[in-house]
DNA sequence: TTTGTAGATGCGACTGAATTGCATCTAGCC
DNA sequence: GGCTAGATGCAATTCAGTCGCATCTACAAA
């Protein structure tokens, strides 16, 4: 069980004001509730948790969520149901050449898990060797299957 | 360059023969004009390109590219722009255990690739290690970055 | 060859995630 | 305390994809 909302306050704020932007009251309750979940979380689900306690525009979620990935504190999956489902970065390097994720989505419970914050072994990413002249600048591997839980 | 679609067409009937279902026009239209691609393509691309010769539904090639996905002829890729893409698979293997896929979406042209097809060592997939628990049916791979011909 | 029918297609209406335009508000500056 | 660029709230819109249902057709059986 993660932290509540409550005590990921103090840590959202800090994670804004280390960008030098604005910081507003969307923003920081967005960023703590996604520094709740230990999986990918949809907007709709952000939006949802955040409704129980106070009110918030749905466009403001879709704004906010948007420039947390643009900022480089989270970023953004595309599921099998073209919804996008966001999740805080392990750790950020603003100046990374590469950035890689790992995802697992399972396929019965419907949770997707970030494996970056997991002990798993993915240094064989470096390994690749794509066709001449293609010049990547991400990778995401994506994982389907059962998780821990249902399997 | 690749074959134009007519060339294509008898391929295609192939292909769909060998499902055992029923041979439809739109079917040999739609897998037809996914053999002339040599990328993976949305929904609107193959509508498109089918009107220029003849008519379709658009809900027909929704249908027939889910069949084609379905039957194993084909594979889907989520895009950035939760947009499906399609592309026919290299080589089928109806049973396999584990389904792999690499792409190469480029940013500069928007095109995505299929790795796969393309002379590329991606045998170090099969090293990754999950947490406990986590059984993968499938793996993804996906680079974005900039294309041979943009790069 | 004709016929029966399961399955495919065509069309209109609909869904729902995400976006846009614009008026209003506010965080952080002086 | 007042200014203002930038953020928010709200309404309207977009667009990929889906659904319901009437009609059509591939193909197999007669």
């Amino acid at each position: 069980m993660k932290p509540p909302y409550h005590s990921r306050v103090p840590e959202a704020e800090a994670h804004i004001r280390a960008t030098g932007e604005r910081l507003t009251q969307p923003r920081v309750t967005v960023l703590a509730t996604l520094l709740t979940a230990d999986h990918a979380i949809s907007h709709q689900d952000v939006a949802a948790t955040i409704a129980t306690h106070q009110a918030i525009d749905r466009v403001t979620v879709y704004r906010v969520l948007d420039w947390l990935v643009e900022v480089g504190i989270a970023h953004r999956i595309a599921g099998d149901d073209r919804v996008w489902r966001f999740m805080v970065n392990a750790q950020r390097k603003s100046t990374a050449v590469h950035r890689r994720h790992a995802h697992f989505t399972c396929t019965q419970c419907g949770q997707t898990f970030c494996l970056n914050t997991m002990k798993t072994d993915l240094q064989s990413q470096r390994s690749f060797k794509l066709p001449d002249g293609f010049k990547p600048a991400e990778v995401d591997l994506n994982f389907r299957g059962a998780c821990a839980h249902c399997s």
